[in-house]
This record gives C-alpha cells, sequence and structure tokens, in this order.
DNA sequence: AATGAATGAGACTTCATTCAT
DNA sequence: CATGAATGAAGTCTCATTCAT
C-alpha cells in the first residue's frame, strides 16, 4: 500500500480531520463513512481495516508534514526557529494536523501501529538530536576551549520536543484560542538561547 | 465530594492502575467492577458516574503525587534534579503512576474534565515556572549585568516538563525495560546545565 | 460453568430449538435474544461468548440426551434395539434433539468447539464399540468353535452410528414426513441380525 | 446450465477446493473471486447466484466422481471392497472431494439446493441398495433355503454409506492425519464379512 | 451496600449482490 | 468479459447506565 488512490486519500484526509476534532475516539467508521458520504462498507473496498486506515494516515503525517518541514545541513539555531516557525504556521492555519504531534496516543488503542508510532517517534527525535549534536561540533563564535559540561544533544532533543509537543496540546486544550506560534518562538527561542549561554549572547 | 471515603479510595486506586496498565481505554465500568469484586451497579453507589471517578482520580493523583514531590524554598538547579530524582524512582516503583504525566490525554474524551486538566497541566508549569523565575532572580556567582536575552521562565519550564513527559512516554512505549532514572536524570541535567553551564564558559 | 443457572438453561433450550429449525446459521444472537424477549446485550450477561451458548449446549446435549439413553452392562442385541427405540422415539417427540446427532457441524465453524466435539463423537463410538466386544466375547446359542473372521468392533460401532446418523438426516431432509422409528429399527436390526448370521438365526 | 464453459468450470473447481479446506462458511463469493484473480462482479457473469455455483458444483461433483467409482456388473462382496477402496485412495488424495460425502450439509443453509441434494443422497443409497440386493438374489455357495430374516438391502446401504461417511469425518476431523484407506478397508470388510462370514460359520 | 437483569446506542466487520462503465 | 464503487442487511460484541429487589 505504497501509493494511495485518490479515494484512500480522501478517506484519510476526512479521518485526520475527524481526529483533529474529536481525538482518536471521535474517528468511528460510521463517522467517517457519513462524512464521505457513503455507507460504512464502501470504506472496506479502500482499505481492509480501520488499523489500515490509521496506518495510512500515519504515512501521509510523516510524509506531508515532516517533509515539508526539512531540517538538515545548515543545524543553526537559526534554522532551528525557522524549522519551528513553519510548524506552528501549519498547525494554526490547519489545526488538525495537530495530531501528528500526538501520533503517540494510538499506542494504547491498537498495539498493531505501536511498531509505527515508535520508530517516527525516535525518528523525529534522532533528527533534531542529530541537528544539536553539529551545532556542538561547529565551533561557536565566542568558543571558549572548555567543553566540559557539555549538554548530550539527544537530551536536547528530547526538551525541545517534548516541549513543542506540550505547547501545542495547551494550546489545543485551551480551543486554539492564543497565538501558538509567538509562544512557540519563545519556546524555542528559550533552548537555543541557553544553549549559547545568555552571557555569550548578550555582549 | 471533598473528601473520599474508604471504597471511594478504593475504586480510585484501581482505577489509575487499570489505566496505567491499559489506558484511559483500558478502565471500563465493567472491568473496574470486576477487579474489585463487586458488580457494576455497586460503583453507582460511590460515584454517579464514569466522570466522577476520574474527576476523584484527578485530584487523589494531584494531592498525592505532587505533594510527594515537593519543589519550593530552595529553588536551585539542585534542588530541581532531587526532585525529578524523585519523581523518576517513584515512577519506576509503581509505572502506573506515569498515567500522572499524561493526565491531558483525558481531554479529548470528556470535556467535562477539559477544565481540570488544564488547569492542573497549568498549576504544574507553574510551580517549574517559578522555580525558573526564582533561580534567575538570584544573581549568579560569575553574575553578569546584562540579562538581557534571559529565557522566560515559563519556555524553561515547559521544556523541562515536556521533556520529561516525553521521556517517560518512551520509556513506556518500550516497555520500562530501561533505567528510567539515569536517562531522566541526564536529561534534567542538560537543562540546568545549559542554563549556567556556558556562563562559566564564555569567561 | 458447570451448573447453569436458570437464565442460561433457558437460553441454551432456545438455542437449541432454533438449531433444530435452521441449522446452526439459524441461531445468531439476534434472533435467539428476540426468542427469549430480551435485547441481544442481554445474552452476553449469562454467556461469555456465543461460544460460550454452543459449548454450553454440548454439554447439555450429552448429559440430557445421552445419560437418557444408557447403554450398559446387558449388552444383548435386543439391549441395542431396545436403545435405539428410545433414541428415535425421542427424537420423533422432539426433533430438534437431531441436532445432537449433527454435533460435527459446529466444527468447520468454530475451532474452540472443534475438541469438544471430536471427544463426543469418539466417546459415543467407543461405548458402542465396547456394547459389540461384549456381545462377541458371550458364546453365542449357536456358537460355532470358528472365530476366523469376527468383524472388528469399532467397525461395527462405526457402522451402526454413521447408519443411524444418515438415517435420521435424511429424515430431517424430507421434512420428518415420515416414520423415523420404524425406519430406524430395521436399520438397528439389519446390522444385528448380520452379525449372528442370518442363517444362525432362522433356524 | 447443462454445459459448464471453461471459465465456469474453473470457478467450480476453485469452489470444491475451497469448501474442502474451510467448508461452507469459508466459501464466500470474495473470496473466490480473489482466488480466481478476478472482482467480485466478475462471477456474476458466469452464474447467477451463489447457489447457481452450488449447484453446479453438486452436479459436476456427482458426475466427476461417481462416475469414476463404478458399481454395477459384478455386484460381489469384493466389488463392493474394491469400489470403496477407490473412493478412499481418490480422498486420499485429493481431501477437498470428501465434501462430496457431505453435500447434504448444504441443505440447512440454502432451500433451494435441498431437493437436489436429497436426491443425490437417495441416488447413492440405491445403488448400494440394488448392490446388495443383488448379492442377497444371487444364491450363495452354502445356500440355506431359509431366506426369514434377510437384513433388508436398503438397511444395508445406509449402514455402509452412513458408516463410511463416518469414518471420513473422523478422519478431516483429525486432519487427514492417519491412513483413511486401511481404516476404511475394515470398515467395508466388517460389513461384507458379517453379511456372509456367520453363515459359513453357522455349520 | 450490593446484586441480577436488562437496555439503548453504537462499535467494527462480512456477505451477497448491483450498477454504471 | 471485467472492474470500481457502492449498498442493505446482518453479524458479534462492548459500553455506560438504570431499575427493581
Amino acid at each position: 500500500m505504497r501509493e494511495l488512490t485518490d479515494r484512500q486519500r480522501q478517506i484519510v484526509d476526512h479521518a485526520i480531520e475527524m481526529i483533529g476534532e474529536g481525538g482518536l475516539t471521535g474517528l468511528t467508521m460510521r463517522r467517517l463513512s457519513e462524512r464521505l458520504g457513503v455507507t460504512e462498507p464502501a470504506l472496506y473496498r479502500h482499505f481492509e481495516n480501520k488499523t489500515a486506515i490509521l496506518a495510512a494516515m500515519l504515512t501521509v503525517l510523516e510524509a506531508e508534514t515532516y517533509e515539508r518541514l526539512p531540517l538538515d545541513q545548515t543545524a543553526s539555531p537559526e534554522a532551528l526557529v525557522a524549522h519551528f516557525d513553519r510548524l506552528f504556521a501549519l498547525l494554526t492555519e490547519r489545526p488538525a494536523l495537530a495530531t501528528v504531534v500526538f501520533l503517540d496516543e494510538f499506542a494504547a488503542t491498537d498495539p498493531e501501529l505501536q511498531a509505527m508510532v515508535s520508530e517516527l517517534l525516535a525518528k523525529n527525535r534522532e533528527r533534531l538530536a542529530t541537528a544539536f549534536a553539529t551545532m556542538q561540533a561547529r565551533p561557536t563564535a565566542t568558543g571558549g576551549g572548555a567543553t566540559a559540561a557539555v549538554p548530550d544533544p539527544d537530551s536536547l532533543a528530547t526538551l525541545l520536543l517534548g516541549g513543542v509537543r506540550l505547547v501545542v496540546r495547551e494550546w489545543r486544550l485551551d480551543g486554539c484560542r492564543w497565538d501558538l506560534a509567538e509562544r512557540g518562538r519563545r519556546l524555542v527561542f528559550a533552548l537555543t538561547t541557553t544553549m549559547n549561554g545568555p552571557t555569550g549572547r548578550s555582549e
């Protein structure tokens, strides 16, 4: 099931939207079919399972969302900020996509998806960790020789990813009423700032 | 429903355990009653609702867990580390309590709980934020006068809390097979280190 | 689930009746509940599964039907005839019980029942085989010394049991319109007659 | 629908195989079409109904199986044994054909097939009965004049057919793990032996 | 304080079949 | 000759909840 048919794509899109609105619980085959204007059995022409739909959804979300948010070579604090700026803008524009931030909620429900989700989560964290490692390897402008207590990139990635997740979650809990982009930017800023040292920057 | 009766407390305890094992989906009135060795209607003698049980659970979790994890007076990096050390030890010993870290997942299911959960989440973050603010206010040894680009305490709290959540989540997804305490400590360390570390280095 | 409650017994009785009328396909939880004047979920208070109902049914059918049809010590041709006379009478009176003769049809549908059914079938055949063995061991009145080509009791049991099954089946296929007792008696007679030898008897 | 087209024949063949594997329940239009590498509607080009497929199947099975198993001229015990030897060999080689032995199980599901099945079953029994009658009519070597208690051929046929069915059924329930030919031969032997055996002995 | 029995709503899924193309 | 898309009916089962006792 590498390539989705048009109809499959349609189904997945609606599924994303519905989960965005009512959580995983809000996505039932009945409601999904109603939203598509067909009966339930029709869905089973296109996907074997509800699980298959969710799996396709994960794939799509990863491809669409995270591949539209490249995070590569540069690996500068500014690149990080820009990266998450794009993410926050995307979520603000299409809040249902916030689902992607909480992929892991699926795990509890469907063990078949657990592996997929774990892998996705790990992949994202590793991408970030790699970026941090690159940034640490490169000599900073203020570059002191003492590299003593350098924080491990993995932890930094976890902090940032976790922080972003939490902010997005609170934003959704509050009904998306406040400015995610602004709050998010402050968050990313906080981490990158501390990394380079507040005093190091302030001079 | 300020004070819980013994039976109510029993019910809530089992509910916590069950959610710890199978997520919110794993908690059904049927299974809960079976676990208690009674029939379902018996539960309705003690709680009006399933929602009421969850609400009581939130209260208990907050009181019990966070009162056992004080975070106040000192507000030093060491105090922070100690605080989270205690948390990780507690979770390792009784993994079901990890639920407390994901309280917010309830929100999607039951809108009645949404307010409670939002409040709890905010409260936790504020406690942390206050600690960070205190730490920043206190003149450091190296004490630079330039406080220009100091990261806001709220963001720091979000980063830390979010990072902790993410670590715990991965730990659970991996079946609690690795050493949460060690990994968690590195995480907390990463944040507190960066906060002070570069300052020391930049001279 | 050794002892059935009254309600369970009621359910099983109706289930037997329904299978008698429409075959295993004719037994659905919906129709069963309707016949009992309740809704479907009510059934699940009393049995965990549809399979559990069928399993209980097998137990009941074996207990009720075959223990009401003892086949023991005597083991004479006359006892055999009498035994099956009772069986045919029972089936004529309550045709739904004919189900018991075709227990094995369950096997294809539900693998969980396969063991039960195989065991039951084997048990019945062995009871018959034992009876035949006893009859062969006992010296016949005409008693020739030559025991050369004596047929094995197991095969005799299989022939009789199989023959009875087939007769009952045809009877049901024909809408129970002809006299099962008469036709059945001729069948049993045919086997017991041949066993002692047509000429041996005719003298 | 006297003559089947190639495609129809293909469909029927696969249907036989599928019923052989999973019983009548195992034969669905969906799975049948998948097996043939086409979609479901394609089947409806060739057969009006699922029932039509089953009907065609019955015809084919009768023609194919029973014309490969002639039972006529001689009508001696030896001919009987040979006949069933061929049957058991055929079933061992192609177990799916065992279906033919249980054609009657279809009746419950589809009333339209009931007549066909009844007829087939009766036909088989009559062929056997005729053989038995012929055998009885022919003067035996020992030829006693007393034909008084001679078992009726119809019952003998029912016993043999029923016994064979039962043996085959148990063989399938046991996963075709034991030697059907050997066990079957003993069965047929048991009936023919008793028929003539005691006669020889009684002198 | 608890039980036995039941319910309405709704979950996912399968089946034989049809229709336009 | 075949497909893609869909359907109505029905299947088993689960859930939170209620009511009389």
